[in-house]
DNA sequence: CCAACATTTAGCAATTACGCTAAATGTTTG
DNA sequence: CAAACATTTAGCGTAATTGCTAAATGTTGG
């Protein structure tokens, strides 16, 4: 939620922010491992932290665009998205090619 | 996943912190067009920001690995270290192999 | 409909991040 | 040696991040 006014953060911060925190690497990582969508509760339980700061943390990966999430009955499906990883891959890739 | 034998585990969130911020990222990138080096003038020019806020970016950069610097008279030449760049690339290519 | 379940939202406290200006450090030159 | 230069360090204020607990929301089954 950007403040009116707030310069437009780009879509490389979000990105990047979101990689930077080790529990929501781990819950990408984990995501990527279990072959692509989990559960909110089973993620949560990954952790020592309290639920609502797994909720936290994957709502700053979803605001990235790193994970989407639908409901499921009472419960909530996260999925990984791999574009916005691409995307992060792709922009440190360019520091090894040939500068064209 | 972190390469076995990988650097300590937060080497990752050390490396990706510096890259979040868009005024770091806009140093690497301009360090790697100019061919890997430039002195620290030059760096805070790109800026708006009072330089010591650059300085402190160069700082964070350099804690992480991503650059490095020697002193050259009485300017300082900070030079970009790619082995991060390349951790943190491999780091995300992991998303992208078949899950061995 | 009501209780139990799965999960998020709200709001608080501690910590860290990032901008600034002023002062300090180390280097070169007259 | 002193003045000028290149740059960093110190310290401050504000805003964001991250953890917590308590309360709210939406869903299902009896």
């Amino acid at each position: 939620m950007p403040k009116p006014g707030a310069p437009r953060p780009d879509a490389y911060e979000a990105l990047f922010i979101a990689l930077a925190h080790p529990a929501r690497r781990h819950i990408l990582m984990t995501l990527n491992f279990e072959g692509g969508d989990m559960i909110a509760g089973d993620i949560a339980s990954l952790f020592a932290h309290a639920w609502p700061t797994t909720t936290r943390h994957l709502k700053v990966l979803e605001d990235a665009g790193l994970v989407r999430h639908e409901r499921q009955g009472r419960e909530r499906v996260y999925r990984l998205d791999h574009r916005q990883l691409a995307l992060a891959r792709d922009w440190l890739d360019w520091f090894f090619k040939p500068t064209s």
